[in-house]
DNA sequence: TGCATCTTTCCTGGTT
DNA sequence: AAACCAGGAAAGATGC
């Protein structure tokens, strides 16, 4: 995500990170336009209002509060003003069809904007995850409620439950779970999928992982929430949220290559907080992972890297 | 509390 | 010369 500060995107030219805009907000010149046009104020208009590039500010704003990858949130649906976006989300008439466009954040997206037409405006840590993250009460037995969260069986308040938005996967999962709470089909992970399928062909790792995952009252260990090549994937993933940072040398095998080595390290440490992160420490983590075959070598090429085959959900076949 | 994991930080030396 | 790469060593942060 490049923002700065709490939520608010980075918008000043001078810091290079945001000097491109995603395809779709082309309507929107980046000269000749009035002093705080991309300053957003979003927050302080009400939805109808709201041009395009404010939608997707908003959009901005609830993955970076919420920590969600952007792959949650299908941005080419969202190229609408907000009029539009607000007649997509009227309540009881067209819902199903906006969690529908909306894809795995849809009702995170459906709550947020259903509180800031009926507020009319909205704090900057409205839908922080602060406020999401909410005990379940119907589970008594801490147990159960271990077990519960772990299995990231979320709620959204919409459903009259609640939301803990603990990183985007979990998020993503929850929405995976709450269909199999409705019965409905639920999706399988390419990575359990995979798995299945070739159970021989786990590395001891991915055995390590899935015996966790076995475990029922168990939490496979991972300190600091998303792990550097998955922040990494996500970019490559999701180009519209990070435009011009890194980019596929060749997708099929997986190889790709920095174009902002600093700028990627800087985001890298925004999200872990960390103001002091470069590129050189971030390399020595990334070459930590040719041990464990997250990534491969790739010789006599800077600033190129390679998924290994450990790496998972990078691939076009498993999303 | 100790251990395991995953970085983070610092470093030296080599390569482009 | 600057940027990058490789990898050792140690420490920090976090979860079990």
């Amino acid at each position: 995500m490049i923002l700065e500060g709490s939520g608010v995107m980075n918008l000043n030219p001078g810091t290079n990170l945001l000097h491109q805009q995603p395809a779709w907000t082309d309507g929107y010149p980046t000269c000749n336009v009035p002093s705080g046009f991309f300053g957003g104020q979003w927050h302080e208009i009400h939805p109808q209002y709201w041009t395009k590039y404010q939608v997707w500010e908003w959009l901005q704003h609830l993955l970076d509060t919420n920590q969600l990858d952007a792959s949650c949130i299908p941005f080419q649906e969202f190229d609408v003003s907000g009029e539009h976006l607000c007649s997509m989300s009227l309540p009881d008439v067209s819902r199903p069809e906006f969690t529908r466009a909306a894809g795995t954040a849809g009702q995170l997206l459906y709550s947020s904007l259903q509180q800031l037409k009926w507020n009319g405006q909205c704090s900057s840590d409205v839908f922080q995850p602060a406020h999401n993250v909410v005990v379940k009460t119907e589970h008594t037995d801490p147990s159960v409620m271990s077990s519960w969260k772990e299995e990231n069986y979320l709620y959204d308040t919409s459903y009259g439950s609640t939301v803990d938005l603990l990183d985007s996967k979990t998020f993503c999962r929850a929405q995976i779970s709450m269909a199999t709470a409705a019965h409905l089909p639920a999706a399988e992970s390419p990575d359990l999928k995979k798995e299945r399928q070739h159970p021989s062909a786990e590395s001891p790792d991915l055995k390590k992982e899935r015996e966790q995952a076995a475990k029922p009252h168990t939490k496979k260990h991972n300190p600091r929430g998303t792990h550097l090549w998955e922040f990494i994937r996500d970019i490559l993933l999701n180009p519209e949220k990070n435009p011009g940072l890194i980019k596929w040398e060749d997708r099929s095998e997986g190889v790709f290559r920095f174009l902002k080595s600093e700028a990627v390290a800087q985001l890298w440490g925004k999200k872990k907080n960390n103001s002091s992160m470069t590129y050189e420490k971030l390399s020595r983590a990334m070459r930590y992972y040719y041990k464990r075959e997250i990534l491969e070598r790739v010789d006599g090429r800077r600033l190129v890297y390679k998924f290994g085959k450990n790496a998972r959900g990078w691939r076009e076949d498993e999303n």
